[in-house]
DNA sequence: TGTTGTAACTTTGTATCACAAAGGAATCAA
DNA sequence: TTGATTCCTTTGTGATACAAAGTTACAACA
C-alpha cells in the first residue's frame, strides 16, 4: 500500500485536478480519435485562451498530444489524450476515489445516501 | 436537476477543490468538536504558514470556525467545521461523485476494476 | 487587387493563490 | 533577564487562471 505512505492528497495530480482541465481530460478520455478544439471549447464550456492555456498545462505534462493542421483560418487542432495521460487519469481517478471514500467513511454515511443527506435533496 | 444547468466542473466548490484544503476538511469532518492547529498541521503534512493560510480562506468562505483560546505560547486554536461547512462538503461530494461516475463511464470501466486496470496494479 | 471580414487559435496583462521563510507574541528555563 | 521554545501570522515570491487583445492565414467582395 504505499500509495497510502504518502499524503493521499499529494497523489492528486495538480494537471489534471484542476476543474477546467478534469472537464477536458474527461472529454478527452472517452475520444480515442482525438476532438478539435472548437468541439472541446463549447463542450468544456471554456473560452479561447483559456482552453489554450490549459491545453498547454497538460501537453507540457504528456497528458495530451495536440495535432495542428493548416494555418490561419484553416488550422484545426486536434486534442489526443497519450497512453500516458490515459493511464495518469486512471491514477488520479483511483485516488480520487480513495478520497472520495475517506471522506464519506469519515462523514459515515455510504455513497448511495449521500444525495438524500443533501440540504436540498436533489431530483 | 438544476445542478446539472452549470457545468459540473463548476460544482466544484473552489475552497475545498484544493488539495491541502480537502484534506484538512475530510480530516475535520470526523471530528465533531473540533481538532488543534498542532494536530490538523501533522496529520495534513502541511506546514504552520501553509496551513494558517489555508484556514483562512476555509474560514472567510465561513466553512470553518477558529476558536482561540489563551496567547503567545499557550495558545491554542480549535478548528471545527461549521454547520454550512458540513453541508458544502456534502455537496461538494456529491459532485465529485458525479465527475468520478462520469469519467469512469466514459472509460467504460466499473470502479471496481479500477485497481486493476492501473499499470502497476495496487495491492 | 486591395481591403474587409472571419475563423482558429496564442500571447499578454492582471489578479489571485500556494508556499515557505521570516516575523511576532507569550511563556519557560537557567 | 535573556535566550530558547511554542504557536501561530505575515510577507515575499513564483506559479496559475482567466479573458482581452493580438496574430495568422484564408475568403469574399468591390
Amino acid at each position: 500500500m504505499e500509495i497510502l505512505d504518502k499524503p493521499l492528497w499529494n497523489e492528486l495530480e495538480k494537471s489534471i485536478h484542476e476543474p477546467a482541465r478534469l472537464a477536458i481530460v474527461t472529454r478527452l478520455c472517452a475520444e480515442k480519435a482525438g476532438l478539435g478544439f472548437q468541439d472541446l471549447k463549447s463542450e468544456c464550456g471554456l473560452t479561447d485562451g483559456n482552453l489554450s492555456r490549459h491545453l498547454k498545462v497538460l501537453e507540457e505534462a504528456s497528458i495530451i498530444h495536440l495535432d495542428k493542421v493548416g494555418k490561419g483560418r484553416k488550422s484545426h487542432t486536434c486534442v489526443k489524450l497519450t497512453p500516458d495521460g490515459r493511464e495518469a487519469f486512471l491514477r488520479y481517478l483511483y485516488s480520487l476515489e480513495k478520497v472520495l471514500h475517506g471522506a464519506l467513511d469519515a462523514l459515515e454515511i455510504n455513497s448511495h445516501d449521500l444525495p438524500s443527506a443533501l440540504p436540498l435533496a436533489v431530483s
